[in-house]
DNA sequence: CTATCACTAGACCGATCGGTCTAGTGATAG
DNA sequence: CTATCACTAGACCGATCGGTCTAGTGATAG
């Protein structure tokens, strides 16, 4: 117990591994990244991997999935706070998706849906972890949306926020192949119309 | 050019291999994946298969999609021909993923989606191809919901059928992760609510 | 000054990766 | 009967995989 957590400096290496992983995993998947790329990618020596997590490859893909996972709970609890209206939240969800995609060249992907796909019974692990943070960014989302729609109760919210996410996970790896943004735009324009018009339990038509 | 094609018996070791590759990938990803794996799987040593494939694993893997991409075409095709109503082909499509997704232990998941996902710039053929799958797969599924909607013209059926087959895409890995059928259900119904609402520039609300 | 400890550094490991290459094998054509 | 050809069979290849292990290194506690 010597040496106590100078706060950052005991993080900064540990983290520069998740960072890695979380960019590398997103490009080429799970399976398709290498140990020897992410200690490239982050400059750290393998000792150092292995220091931090002793478990190894399979420990960093829970650590990237947590990473992520906190960072879009952050992201739509800010839009939840601060009342953002359902449409807005998920026109900036999907441009946001579509803008980050462009600007690293259509080579980076969504790391939950890849995963969840790459896993197989050798990941038990991952694929628990995989269960747990899909069930978190759902209902984070669907928080961020309960907020401002009205005509929805909880239920409704849930899997409004289950199927918006999963068209987002869907058509990143179209507008990938494509090297556009247009599918996850597409895919927008529908989800807008979905908001625009409550549904079937909802008032009268529009105008 | 001596023996003429068996007609049958030609592609017996090719299909084989084909069948395997789709099947593995579906579970494991492409770079999850070894070639002793699918060699296994289709009963045939690799002789064969470098024989059939030179080109090796990528090309297998765009035989695989096209596969896929085929057996899609043909589905959709037939609902098309058949008139089948736009919110049947749909509840078929997503009941059919997932009775398969649960039939198969929730082993299995979107090829298009996950090969999108894993391929990097050493892949680029793959890429290619899967632009081209995308394309495909996304056109038929459009045929066969334009010819029973008839508020819609093409555009709003091409968008629609990219929505909705991004948004099983991104259903199937979250069933796997929760291994249950729900997250496709849900999303089906959110879905079947879209198509029940024609939407933005439709008649009346309903009773 | 010394012992301890978290952590770094990278040489090294067997296993497996995708791919090549040589030796058949068996049906067909002549 | 023989030559040809599509195809099978698997031994073998270097490269890379994820992971282990030993030797530091440097800050802290006493």
């Amino acid at each position: 117990m010597k040496s106590p957590p100078p706060a950052d400096g005991e993080l900064v290496t540990r983290d520069r591994l998740v960072r890695a992983a979380v960019t590398l995993f997103q490009r080429r998947g799970y399976h398709g990244t290498g140990i020897s790329e992410i200690l490239a990618q982050a400059g750290v020596p393998k000792g150092s991997l292995y220091h931090h997590f002793p478990d190894g490859k399979e420990s960093l893909g829970i650590a990237a999935l947590e990473w992520l996972t906190v960072e879009m709970e952050m992201h739509f609890d800010r839009c939840a706070t601060r009342s953002v209206p359902a449409a807005r939240t998920v026109e900036a969800f999907f441009r946001g998706a579509a803008d980050w995609l462009a600007e690293n060249d259509y080579s980076t992907g969504a790391l939950l849906s890849v995963m969840a796909q790459e896993a197989g019974p050798g990941e038990a692990r991952l694929m628990v972890k995989l269960e747990e943070s899909y069930q978190r960014v759902t209902d984070a989302f669907s928080r961020a949306l309960a907020a401002s729609i009205s005509s929805t109760d909880g239920a409704d919210a849930t899997a409004l926020a289950q199927t918006l996410l999963a068209a987002l996970d869907g058509a990143v790896p179209m507008a990938r192949a494509a090297r556009s943004k247009a599918p996850i735009l597409a895919v927008l324009e529908v989800a807008l119309t979905l908001l625009g018009q409550p549904g079937h339990e909802a008032g009268p038509g529009q105008p």
